[in-house]
DNA sequence: ACACAATGTTAGATATACATAACAGGTGCA
DNA sequence: TGCACCTGTTATGTATATCTAACATTGTGT
């Protein structure tokens, strides 16, 4: 699953630890996020989503073997 | 969390069941998902979303405290 | 080159999504 | 009445998301 969190992250201008506090995660979780190296809860998505003033759907991007 | 997926699976007229076949878990997570009972995985909302024939933002209804 | 901020990685612990199996209640239909 | 189907629940096990802490790397500015 590859992400839009790094490009609209940049856009906002804020960091990996500024975005994680406002999500409410560690620093950590969202480095691997950004990276896809796992798929989030359903509600952690959201407020990543919302956090970049985006809505799921533009955030993550699925791909063909996420229907498999 | 609230969700409309009893309402759209009834729309499509199949069951838990079928459902879950469909969408490649167990009839309990469907259940589950249904009564708002966990907080799926992104993919899981995705798969369930898409063979609702919907998107996740519509299909899963979040709460202000989804935003806490 | 130095200092410092931002990012990346790794290892171990904890919480929970999801699987599996088994059983119970409801509804409709022969 | 009976049976078959759909739905709901509960208990236990496994996989993995997330936390925590510590350290490594890269970038940026002076």
């Amino acid at each position: 699953m590859k992400t839009r969190i790094r490009e609209l992250r940049a856009k906002m201008g804020i960091t990996q630890e500024e975005l994680a506090q406002q999500v409410g995660v560690r620093r950590e979780t969202i480095v691997f996020l950004e990276k896809g190296k796992y798929n989030p809860s359903l509600k952690l998505a959201y407020k990543v989503a919302r956090t970049l003033g985006s809505t799921i759907e533009e955030v993550f991007i699925f791909e063909e073997e996420d229907l498999a």
